[in-house]
DNA sequence: GCTTGACTTAGCGCTTATGTTATTTAACTT
DNA sequence: AAGTTAAATAACATAAGCGCTAAGTCAAGC
């Protein structure tokens, strides 16, 4: 598994997504993260291990809490993949009134 | 399993983003879109299938082939839904050098 | 109308993903 | 030292993803 297949992998689950979200408010502790969505803490250590092994964020402990914050340069690998195909949207106006 | 999971997750496999690239050259057929990859016909066949599910792709008959382009805007919004990072890479140059 | 050519669908096996509860680890608190 | 809190890990169940081969569909050509 690549790490582009990684990423968008990490990508693919609202939960995830709802993480990085948060995270680019500014950094937060796990319970922070968990507490917005209706599963149990385990499943967001193991969302976060996701986005960890994917390079989007990164973690350091601050005493007993783990504070997780964003990491960009992976986003930015996505981004720029799909900026590859940017030609076929710069070059019309896109769907906005279908 | 809302629209974005599925334009994420058809976009964490490397042989889905292959063919996107391919299309990005122009229409093909499934033919055409399977020679290149060690993988047999049906494999590939599941592969537009995800593509076309998570509207990245369209296909139409012609003649007893079918020939597949790719749909811009499911493209687009992946491309903007991570835009919203942008802000973080436009402000700093990223790890070019690092 | 039967065959050929281009796919798709079905059925199977294997691996990966996601969730749960229970247990463990680690660090502060008293 | 014992307890509490924050989070990770273990163990397990279920579902989804991806591959294959074999069989089905459907338009073209003979």
């Amino acid at each position: 598994m690549t790490q582009l297949d990684q990423i968008f992998q990490a990508l693919a689950d609202p939960i995830r997504r709802a993480i990085l979200a948060r995270l680019a408010l500014g950094s937060a502790t796990v319970g922070e993260l968990a507490a917005p969505f209706a599963v149990s803490m385990p499943a967001v250590s193991r969302h976060l291990k996701v986005l960890e092994n994917a390079a989007l964020i990164e973690n350091q402990r601050v005493g007993k809490h783990r504070r997780c914050s964003l990491k960009v340069p992976a986003l930015k690998e996505a981004y720029e993949h799909l900026g590859h195909y940017a030609g076929f949207w710069a070059a019309s106006p896109g769907p906005e009134k279908v």
